[in-house]
RNA sequence: UGGGCCGUCGACUAAUGGUAGGUCAAGUGCCUUUGGAGCACUUUGUCUAGGUUCGAAUCCUAGCGGCCCAGCCA
């Protein structure tokens, strides 16, 4: 048994139910993805509310493929799959099962549903079904095939079964109901002809079930006793329990909850597919993509997941998270755990006119504030320095605390500097900056006459500074519900064409030259960063997980509304 | 327009007929060798109208609004 988790109404159903002694004290429960394309945010809180819901009353969950359709269905999926819930930090120990692993039983009760005059082969097309099917307010009309004989619809579905048959040219359907206000119950289709090579049974089927007959089943077959599903599903129950009533066998329970959304992402697996394929990103794993691989090399943990997918909640409404929401749990995280560096990510000259020319320093950092356990280490200080372009201003807005000339500023556990002068490109742009510092200031502590400073800005010294390429992520829509679009378009046109902005070459301290891929870090004052695997030896590639709070960005995005800025 | 589901601060979510609370966001202040972190404080909410009740976010009725369903996809 695990700690209480977050208490929902699914949570206060499986303690209902185990109040009640409803399947003898058992919790079974199980993630069921469909191996057609990788997992996403979205299905993270479906595995966390599916393993932490069985982990906190003991129970077990399985992680179950639903491979139904071997057209769409890829071994490469089933991979990634796995690896990703294993990544969140969830295991599903020897039950590993799949929809496939079925079929057999499957054809076996179909077979059955036939005897009872439960389901019948119909030889419409799929045109004609749909034509029978009736509308949203009219009910359908009985196929010309729904009356015939057992021994009919026995024999046709072994010969669909031997092959005999083209693709699309019979289905087996079960015998419920063409006028039932729920479209889902009008004789709905259980198998239909694909001869298709499936990943895992080959070419042992010409058949393959429906989702809809094939999923409540499943979920019996393993005994699950709460299967847990997202709201679109809802009008599929009756169904599944109809299934599950004409065969006797073990009910599970059906609870829906919403999926989730999140504002400025698309957490759709078919979108997704087109933005891979169409090649607006790299890849399912591109550190601006939704998917848990994407997130994963963005540099979210799987605590910070886990964390976010335990404050969401689980409801029936349909609403839309802010991404601000998931972003602060990554901080959260990664505040405690992250160690700090300095690195310069738009470097510009800093000249100390008055240090010493071939002097070195060591001086002292602190790894993390956070934790003192990280310890410290040595960082070098020289003459020549690089800052952050973004910390001088020639002419300081209105709330810049920042080194100006003739304003001073201290360098982070290095000394206090004061700006003197500017050297100029022709073009007026400012090429470097003149300092001189206080040595009385070493460490960045504060000098014996006890002067303040409003700012402390990061630095790394010039000589010892190694190169780096630096990935900036935005968000990859614009808009915060990117399907949105206007006639004609599609969700595409509200792709960011800034979601990625490369810097390079950004200096880092020297410290950084043996970091790994995936190893995170702060950068002070800037934000919490990755190492990609695009990284090589001596070319260090850099994610921007997400940046630090900035309040002075706020300050600034303010100002600008009333006054044009600088 | 048939059926199903859902409406609580800006967002998400609690309150299970008895004080509308939490998180995020926003704002203010304190603190600070990260304009980070932390701490303190503040703003804003029960879709509407009736009804039942000593008492309603909760129960009932009627409206209004949103989402889903007419794949041989899942």
């Amino acid at each position: 048994m695990a700690a209480p988790g977050p208490s929902n109404f699914i949570r206060d159903i499986v303690l209902e139910d185990l109040k009640a002694n409803k399947y003898g004290g058992r919790v079974q429960t199980r993630f069921p993805p469909e191996p057609n394309g990788y997992l996403h945010i979205g299905h993270a809180k479906s595995i966390c509310l599916n393993f932490g819901l069985a982990a906190e009353f003991g129970g077990k969950t399985n992680l179950r493929f639903d491979d139904t359709n071997p057209s769409k269905e890829e071994t490469e999926y089933v991979e990634s799959i796995k690896e990703n819930v294993r990544w969140l930090g969830f295991d599903w120990e020897d039950r590993l099962f799949y929809a496939s692993d079925y079929f057999d039983q499957l054809h076996e009760w179909a077979v059955t549903l036939i005897k009872a005059g439960k389901a019948y082969v119909d030889d419409l097309t799929a045109d004609e079904i749909r034509m029978h099917r009736g509308t949203l307010t009219e009910p359908g009309k009985d196929s010309p095939y729904r009356k015939r004989s057992v021994e009919e619809n026995l024999d046709l579905f072994e010969r669909m079964r031997a092959g005999e048959f083209p693709d699309g040219s019979r289905v087996l359907r079960a015998k419920i109901d063409m006028a039932s206000p729920n479209l889902n119950m009008r004789d709905p289709v259980m198998y239909r002809i694909l001869h298709a090579e499936h990943h895992r049974t080959g070419n042992k089927w010409c058949i393959y079930p429906m989702y809809d007959y094939a999923h409540g089943e499943s979920d019996s077959i393993e005994e699950v006793t709460h299967s847990i599903c997202t709201l679109e599903f809802e009008d599929h129950r009756p169904l599944y329990n109809w299934f599950i009533q004409q065969l006797g066998i073990f009910p599970s329970r059906q609870i829906e909850f919403d999926r989730l959304n999140l504002t400025y992402t698309l957490l759709s697996k078919r979108k997704l597919l087109q933005l891979v394929e169409e090649g607006h990103v790299s890849g399912w794993d591109d550190p601006r993509m939704p998917t848990i691989s994407g997130i994963k090399r963005r540099g979210y943990t799987p605590e910070a997941i886990r964390n976010f997918c335990g404050a969401i909640g689980v409801s029936k409404t349909n609403g839309s998270i802010e991404l601000a929401m998931l972003e602060h749990f990554v901080r959260e995280d990664l505040n405690k755990r992250a160690q700090r560096v300095m690195a310069v990510l738009r470097p510009l000259k800093v000249v100390i006119d008055n240090y010493p020319e071939n002097q070195i320093e060591e001086m002292d950092a602190v790894n993390n504030p956070e934790d003192p356990s990280a310890g410290t280490r040595k960082v070098s200080f020289s003459r020549v320095l690089y800052i952050e372009q973004d910390d001088f201003r020639e002419d300081p807005p209105k709330q810049y605390y920042r080194l100006s000339p003739g304003r001073e500023v201290r360098l982070r556990y290095g000394y206090f500097v004061t700006c003197t002068s500017v050297v100029k490109k022709d073009q007026g742009e400012v090429a470097e900056v003149h300092c001189t510092y206080d040595p009385q200031t070493r460490g960045g502590n504060s000098p014996p006459d006890g002067r303040k400073v409003k700012s402390t800005i990061h630095w790394v010294s010039a000589a010892h500074a190694i190169d780096a390429e630096v990935r900036i992520y935005d968000n990859l829509f614009l808009k915060e519900d990117p399907n949105q679009t206007e006639a004609g378009q599609n969700f595409t046109a509200n792709l960011n064409p800034k979601s990625l902005e490369i810097l390079s070459p950004a200096k880092v301290e020297p410290s950084l030259a043996n970091a790994t891929v995936g190893n995170r870090y702060q950068f002070e004052r800037l934000g919490y960063f990755c190492v990609d695997p695009d990284s090589a030896p001596g070319k260090l590639v850099f994610n921007r997980t997400v940046a630090l709070k900035d309040t002075w960005a706020k300050i600034e995005k303010k100002t600008e509304k009333g006054s044009p800025k600088r």
